[in-house]
DNA sequence: GTGATTTACTTGTTCAGACAGGAAAACCTT
DNA sequence: AAGGTTTTCCTGTCTGAACAAGTAAATCAC
C-alpha cells in the first residue's frame, strides 16, 4: 500500500483552449472580478493537472504541506490554516489516509481531537509537490523581471485586501468593542 | 444601479477571518501562485455569498448572462461560451431549468441539441445579477484610480496569459501545421 | 459536582468541476 | 445506401466547497 505517486504520463495533454472567453460580463459587467475569475479558473485547472500527475486533488497538497512543514496537526488547526472548512477537512484526511499519505493518532490530551501525521512514505511526494508550485510560478511568472513580479503580487495582494475588508464583519465603530 | 462604491454589507455574515492566512508555500513556494490561490479563493467565496442572495449558484449566474444577453442557445454553445464542461453544463441547465429560470425548447434543425432560453421570469433576476457583478468590482477596486486598475487589469491579464502559454498544446515549431 | 456552553469532529445534503463512458442523431466517405 | 466518424447530450463517479445538524468530549459557571 502507500505506493508513492503517481508518476503517470510525463506530458499531459494540458490543452484549455481558454485563451479569450468572450463574456457578457467582461465588456460591460465588471473586468477586475472577471480577469480575476478567468486567472483564477486557469490557475486552478493547471495546478490540478500538475497535482493530479503525483496522485493528489488541489487543496489536498496544501494539507500535505502544513503536515511536512509543522509536523502532527488536529484537524481544528489546519482547517485554521487553510482557512478551510471542517466538513471538507474531515474527508479531506479520510481521503489522504486512504491514499495512505496520513496516518490518524488519537491526542493524548483530547479525547475529542487526532492528530495528523504524514507518513513516511508521503516524503516521498513533498519534493513532488514542491515541484509542482515551483513551476506553477514559473509558468505565472514567465517574461516577469523581479520588479514587474514584486508589481503583481502587490496589485494581487491589494485586489486581496479590497475583498477582506469587505468581508471583515463590522466596522464596529463602537468604541469599547469589549 | 451600480451603487457607487462598496459602502459595506448592511446585513450578511461575510465574515471570512482570512486576512493573512499562512501557508508554507507562500514563503518559499510561490508567492504568486499563492496570491492568485487566495484572491481567488476570496473571489469566489464573495460572489457566492452576493449569489446566494438572489437565489443562484456560482457558475448559474454567467449562464444566464450568456442567454439573456445572445438569446437560446445550445447547450455546447454555452459550454464554449464559458469554457466549461459538457456534463457540468448538462446538470447546471438542468438545475436552472427546476429553479424556472430557463426552459428547454427542442431545436428545429437537430434533433440532439435543444434550445436553452430564459423564462420571462428569469428577466427580474437580471438586474439584481448585474447588481452583483457591479458590486463585485466595486468591491475589488475599491480606492484604485483609473490608472490603477487598467493596471492591475493588464497585471492580471499578463498572467492569464502566461497560464494560457503554457496551457497551449505544443509550440509545434513546424513550418507547416497541415 | 451539576448543568450549560463551547470545541472537535462527523454525517448528510447540495452544488460546481472534471473525467469516463455511452446513446442517439448528424455528418461524411465510400 | 451503408458504414464509420463526429457531434450533442446524458449518466455515473469522484473530488472540493459550503451549509446544517448532530455527537462526544472538554470547559466554564454556579
Amino acid at each position: 500500500m502507500t505506493e508513492p505517486a503517481a508518476e503517470a504520463e510525463q506530458d499531459p495533454e494540458v490543452t484549455a483552449q481558454e485563451a479569450t472567453v468572450p463574456v457578457p460580463g467582461a465588456a460591460r459587467g465588471g473586468p477586475i472580478s472577471h480577469a480575476i475569475f478567468r486567472l483564477a479558473r486557469l490557475h486552478r485547472m493547471f495546478a490540478g493537472q500538475l497535482l493530479r500527475r503525483i496522485g493528489l486533488h488541489p487543496g489536498q497538497e496544501l494539507v500535505m504541506m502544513h503536515l511536512w512543514e509543522l509536523g502532527p496537526q488536529r484537524q481544528i488547526d489546519l482547517v485554521r490554516l487553510m482557512d478551510s472548512d471542517a466538513a471538507t477537512m474531515t474527508r479531506t484526511v479520510r481521503r489522504l489516509e486512504q491514499a495512505g499519505f496520513v496516518r490518524r493518532r488519537p491526542s493524548p490530551t483530547d479525547r475529542r481531537a487526532s492528530l495528523i501525521e504524514p507518513t513516511t512514505a508521503s516524503h516521498a511526494l513533498r519534493r513532488e509537490v514542491e515541484q509542482v508550485w515551483s513551476r506553477l510560478e514559473d509558468i505565472s511568472t514567465a517574461g516577469l523581471s523581479g520588479a514587474e513580479c514584486a508589481d503583481a503580487l502587490a496589485t494581487l495582494e491589494r485586489l486581496e485586501q479590497n475583498l477582506v475588508r469587505a468581508a471583515t464583519p463590522p466596522p464596529e465603530p463602537d468604541a469599547r468593542p469589549q
